[in-house]
RNA sequence: GGGCGGAUAGCUCAGCUGGUUAGAGCACCUCGUUUACACCGAGGGGGUCGGGGGUUCGAAUCCCUCUCCGCCCA
């Protein structure tokens, strides 16, 4: 029974403790029925979620039920990704304390610590939305079933040539001290000074009186500069080409070379290339062979090549090098400029390129198959395609997967320690957790040797999430009991990681499979507050905690403010949705309730009575809506079938149906049996199909109406695994709707006279005459009845001018019945 | 500088394979409690669809251009 008002609090457990209880959103092993399988975004457990969260998580759930109620068997797992730099960070954080400086162990213990608490704390979160995920089918990307398949993912890349180790300048993060991926920086512009230093020309033995000007941001790595390049059209090539100049303060002589990438326009047009200050230093070292001295450290402080500036950090050194340089006449000027310059996501500090040993996956030789795989995937919305191709298209780098971190994927991986031979954990090891868990009895087969030094490093992060469909399809795991079949159907995912885990995800399958991984992408925009802003952290500019948001509002109107959006569009925040949500799920509460009443003791398997045609014009409204509905869920437009559904609720169910029937309704004396069985009957399909219709939107308030009033007479369990409404028109449906039509206009028209008149909708009119177009002439008597009892008209006369439109409406007279007796 | 979006009522957004007087919700104004619902109902005011060109019988919609905003890259 529903009884009482419209109370998500209580509603929503019951629902979600029926559900549980049940198993009504299991994936079903046995079944034959096609697989719809979701290849949940395991989101980063760093602390907390915000309801950018919420908002593309209820999006691509919506999904779910939808193709659930299609009848598919549905694979919805969630997953959380805890393994990495955030954890680590978060970790660090939380403790006071720093992964690089306490044992290894302990750390990671720490860590695990940190993410199961987080991840029970996003558990909750979810459920209490209502998620109809399988939650038997949960992974963590630190798991042994994840660890496993990732290194398994190496090996196999491994075995396929795809990945090498190789000592080159690495971009750099010098706070967390580890090697970064290009996809994890980020540009930021900075306020700096550009610096004209004098350089001295060598000729023979010494200085000979000319000189250059160069201009630097970064002097304090004069110490590693190496050489010095012009461009070859530039006006002074030619005589300074072959000469050397003598760096300031430095007991070093570099040459002049020639570099079409020197920009002319820029500075002086001669550039100082050092041992690294940017990318351009990279190149040029690796094209011109150049020598390598390397001024920075790990740690970010300066090495012993620079003298006094040693051990300082980079900016300290700059400012003290600037004032030795001002001192002994080198610095010939300076000017404040904004420099757009590469920092790391995670921390934003400026990224360094040093010079070390890291794991690489190839990716830079197979950009143009990469593309290729990017065109067989269907975008929703199509045009994020092409910021995934602009993406590969743009890609200089291979993909770095070392981090010189703790908390990670190890590498199933030992050197020898005589020839660095490598040798590759057998597939039996997997996972990995401890390399001094494994002894490797063989002799090294390149040297003989014995004795074998682990892989320390860690596979980032991305190395491991860029496998979940591997994880989810349990690839090459011995008995894959709840597999599901690869390519995945559907990947969700905002769009900001489209050149993330989009990327490497393909990137793996290609290397895996040869294939895509999943046949469509849903790319959910992002929640912005009040004047287009991004939410971020650092601003605290977060409207809401999402917690707060259910707690206040109700899962099905957060559900219905997230489900507002139009797929891949940023949304503001709005608190106006949440309310509309509270009022649509009201709504339905209040008219089921009307129902109810109604609906005692009906059987409608029993039903003989045949319908009026304002029954069969709403079933008819009620096909349409789901043939729209369908359409636009089918391309992921949550947002706009949302709307179609409640209009049709809201708009022509309540506004208008309801109030057509109610005399029916309420007519329990024999002769009214038969046309009040048929409102039952049209009550019940409507309110029924209205009510699965809304299930992928608000499925609790929907899962209340339906035990309450469907459960006992439809059988199946709860309303989310019930079928999707049906959109064929019933018969006579074209009559019907142009009856329907005409009795809305008549309505319409009688509701306008009382609005003017200032006349209460609820007071009886004896009589009412209208004159009508030709359409509504013909079919007004067909739905006369009804009519009357919406619009409280005793009687109707309806005649026809054909002066109007045929579907125009004017009201001629209206006249107050006698008021009741005192 | 390049790529991709966006700019429509006071606010948040639909509409954009060109075609009746450009829509919705909220907000605002007027009226009204009928036994599902005042978290309601009925009615109403409000927009030269960012600016400027062009194509067309006809443009919010297509083309060009400019301005501003967001994301990604350089």
């Amino acid at each position: 029974m529903l009884e009482g008002k419209y109370n998500p609090e209580t509603l929503d457990a019951a629902a979600q403790a029926l559900w549980e209880a049940e198993g009504v959103h299991r994936y079903d092993r046995d079944s034959t029925a096609e697989i719809y399988s979701i290849d949940t975004p395991p989101p980063t457990v760093s602390g907390s979620q915000h309801i950018g969260h919420v908002f593309s998580y209820t999006q691509a759930e919506c999904i779910a039920r939808y193709q659930r109620m299609l009848g598919k068997n549905v694979f919805y797992p969630f997953g959380f990704d805890d393994n990495g730099l955030p954890t680590e960070r978060l970790t660090e954080k939380e403790h006071g304390v720093l992964g690089r400086e306490m044992p290894r162990e302990a750390f990671v213990a720490l860590c695990r610590e940190t993410s199961a608490r987080y991840k029970k704390e996003f558990e909750a979160l979810w459920r209490s939305l209502g998620f109809s995920s399988d939650w038997s089918l949960v992974y963590s990307t630190i798991d042994e079933r994840a660890i496993r398949i990732s290194q398994r993912g190496f090996l196999d890349a491994y075995a396929k040539d795809q990945v090498y180790q190789h000592t080159s300048p690495t971009l750099w993060d010098t706070e967390t001290q580890t090697a970064v991926a290009q996809a994890e920086l980020e540009s930021k512009d900075k306020r700096t000074k550009m610096n004209d230093l004098r350089f001295d020309l060598v000729a023979g033995g010494g200085v000979d009186g000319g000189h250059i000007v160069i201009a630097t941001t970064r002097p304090e790595l004069l110490c590693a500069c190496v050489a010095i390049f012009i461009h070859p059209k530039h006006p002074q090539a030619a005589e300074l080409l072959g000469q050397k100049a003598k760096v300031p303060l430095q007991d070093i002589e570099v040459e002049i070379l020639a570099d079409d990438k020197v920009d002319p326009e820029k500075g002086t047009g001669i550039v100082m290339c050092c041992t690294f200050g940017d990318k351009t230093d990279v190149e040029w070292y690796q094209k011109h062979r150049l020598d390598l001295r390397q001024g920075i450290g790990r740690d970010g402080r300066m090495t012993d090549l620079a003298g006094p500036e040693a051990n300082l950090f980079a900016n300290q050194a700059r400012r003290a090098i600037l004032e030795r340089l001002t001192e002994s006449g080198h610095l010939l000027g300076q000017e404040e400029i904004a420099n757009a310059v590469n920092v790391f996501e995670k921390t934003g500090r400026e990224i360094e390129f040093l010079p070390t040993k890291q794991w690489f996956i190839k990716v830079l030789d197979k950009k143009a198959k990469l593309v290729e795989l990017g065109e067989k995937i269907r975008w929703h919305p199509t045009h994020m395609g092409k910021r995934y191709r602009n993406w590969v298209e743009g890609l200089d780098w291979d993909w770095c997967i070392s981090r010189q971190r703790f908390f990670g994927v190890p590498f199933p991986v030992w050197f020898c320690e005589g020839c660095e031979h490598v040798f590759t954990a057998p597939e039996a090891w997997l996972p990995v957790l401890d390399h001094s868990n494994h002894e490797i009895t063989d002799p090294c087969p390149s040297c003989g040797g014995t004795s074998w030094r682990p892989e320390n490093d860690v596979m980032d992060t991305w190395a491991t999430s860029s496998e979940t469909p591997e994880i989810n399809a349990q690839w090459g795991e011995p008995t894959p009991p709840d597999a599901c079949p690869l390519p995945m159907t559907m990947r969700p995912q905002a769009h900001d990681i489209i050149r993330t885990w989009a990327f490497y995800t393909i990137v793996k399958s290609w290397i895996h499979f040869g294939d895509i991984p999943w046949a469509d992408v849903m790319v959910s925009g992002h929640v912005q507050v009040g004047g287009r802003k991004k939410i971020s952290k650092s601003k605290g500019n977060a409207p809401t905690d999402p917690n707060d948001m259910v707690r206040d509002h109700g899962a099905d109107a957060t559900r219905y403010w997230a489900l507002s959006a139009t797929l891949g569009n940023d949304y503001v925040y709005s608190e106006d949705d949440l309310k509309q949500g509270r009022r649509l799920c009201v709504k339905l509460w209040n008219a089921s309730k009307l129902a109810q009443t109604h609906l005692q003791g009906f059987d409608r398997s029993a039903v003989t009575a045949a319908p009026l045609p304002v029954d069969t014009a709403i079933r008819t409204s009620l096909a349409d809506t789901v043939r729209k509905a369908s359409l636009d869920l089918d391309r992921y437009e949550f947002g706009i079938a949302k709307g179609v559904i409640e209009q049709f609720f809201w708009g022509e169910l309540c506004d208008n149906y309801l109030e057509m029937i109610k005399n029916r309704l309420y007519d329990e004396s024999p002769e009214g049996a038969e046309a009040r069985e048929a409102a039952r009957a049209g009550l019940y399909d409507v309110l029924y199909g209205v009510i699965r219709l809304l299930t992928p939107f608000t499925p609790h308030v929907t899962e209340a109406v339906y035990q309450a009033l469907f459960r006992a007479s439809e059988g199946t369990t709860s309303v989310g695994k019930a079928p999707w409404p049906s959109a064929e028109a019933p018969e006579g449906a074209n009559e019907a709707t142009a009856a329907w039509d005409a009795g809305v206009s008549v309505l319409t028209a009688v509701r306008r006279w009382r609005s003017e008149e200032k006349v209460s909708p609820g007071k009886p009119l004896s009589r009412v005459e209208v004159r009508a177009g030709a359409d509504v002439a013909a079919s007004a008597a067909a739905v006369a009845e009804d009519v009357k009892a919406a619009a409280r008209i005793a009687e109707l006369v309806v005649t026809e001018d054909e002066s109007l439109d045929p579907g125009a409406v004017a009201l001629q007279s209206a006249e107050l019945a006698e008021p009741p007796a005192a």
